[in-house]
DNA sequence: CGGACAGTTGACCTATTTCAAATGTGGTGG
DNA sequence: CCACCACATTTGAAATAGGTCAACTGTCCG
């Protein structure tokens, strides 16, 4: 149920037997979600942790007129609100992007680890620093990257989230979202994605078309980019 | 010494004697370094965290063709990199802004406390996951807010992150940044951040001349940025 | 007094947005 | 199997927020 989220762990640290012990443990009630469903919201007084299990997901905020900022993708083994645990309400809300599966994960069992298993407590406060380093990467492209840069930047990472577990390779992969999503992850219009996207295509460095990213050239894609993955953190360290 | 760090903390949780004990048995070498210089480089191994006692610093990436986005900006009382606890290294540059002191903590220290004083090593776990809060409100401005809106958002984030420590009132705070810096900050360029600055002086909402932030009309300010100050989290929870 | 920056302004430019309409496309009910 | 609906995608034309380039003006400090 959780390999997922054991690959992204192990691609960065040790697990030993009785962490993942522990960790299956600590897993409650699993739900089944639909898609486009907001299932945390922001200020609601929070008592345990989703991770995904499958499917896509988001964090995004609301702007009073209607925009809205996707802040973070998320794909199968990641905790959507991991930071929960130490910020008790969260500053955003997350939501389906597909039909999805997820699993709690009470406080109470998070506070038993940080109290009992110091080392995977250190592996859990990792992974939201590594969510924080996505965040910095995303302020980078917003800020300073062209719509192309932006998209090419935002499909290179998701390659390599999904790559970790086993859900993509060179050629491409599976991405069922809109453009419109894609709009609200990168801060352009759907006009623009669209156009794009359309840019990509001509260019011969990939095809996006229904619900799948077909990769034609990965390097002329990082190159545009700028890709670089190391704010990913994919070697393994003793935390 | 550490006054700053411990009004940061205590604005969010109860630190007891003991605990403060063990924050200041932490500390190690302190330095003082001058305006304008690099002290964490991408990529350098690290191994120790280093607390701001006095100035004002920032993160920041790199494009190759030249252009910086500033992630965050730091103020007296933040860690500018406790996350390199558990990242080992980072995926961006840390500067001084302003002559600047510092403290370093070594990992070795914090390590000790992630064994020995969870509740505290709770705290510093919400400490980064503030961090990647700001990020978020960061990603917003950078995607979806105007100009004038990501100023104004910036000079309150700042003026409430100030006044917890005691260096900002209703009225304005010093401020000792370049408009080019305040550029970095908010993906804009300085010629118009300079034309967006007198805007704001013109409208009658602030005033940021001569190193020094001066509010004319703070609900009008806060009115323009929508600003919204949850994602500070200010309330005292237990942790 | 001079030099290095920081700030200011004007004129022009362009990447992206806006608005509006047309064209797929997938699912549902009859 | 078809008609229809709700959406997602695509395209064109016009508008604009913010960028670029270049020059000029403080201002601080040695």
């Amino acid at each position: 149920m959780i390999e997922t989220h054991l690959a992204k762990l192990r691609a960065r640290d040790t697990i030993s037997v009785e962490e993942e012990r522990v960790i299956r443990d600590s897993l409650g009630e699993v739900r089944s979600l639909p898609t486009q469903h907001t299932c945390i919201r922001a200020g609601e007084r929070l008592h345990s942790s989703t991770l995904l299990l499958e499917g896509l997901m988001c964090r995004y905020k609301d702007l009073p007129g209607g925009d809205r900022q996707i802040t973070e993708l998320h794909v199968a083994g990641d905790f959507l609100d991991l930071h929960s645990f130490s910020l008790k309400q969260l500053d955003h809300n997350v939501m389906t992007l597909t039909p999805c599966r997820v699993v709690l994960v009470p406080h109470a069992k998070l506070k038993d680890i940080t109290e009992q298993h110091p080392h995977l407590a250190r592996v859990y406060w990792f992974l939201t620093a590594l969510d924080a380093a996505i965040h910095r990467e995303w302020e980078l492209s917003l800020g300073r990257r062209s719509a192309i840069q932006r998209i090419a930047h935002l499909i290179c990472e998701l390659r390599v989230r999904l790559g970790l577990i086993g859900q993509a390779d060179d050629d491409g992969f599976g991405l069922p979202l809109t453009q419109a999503d894609l709009s609200d992850c990168t801060g352009l219009t759907p006009v623009h994605v669209n156009r794009t996207l359309r840019d990509l295509r001509e260019r011969g460095l990939m095809d996006f078309r229904g619900r799948r990213v077909t990769i034609t050239d990965l390097p002329g894609l990082q190159a545009i980019a700028e890709f670089d993955d190391s704010y990913l953190y994919l070697r393994r360290e003793d935390r």
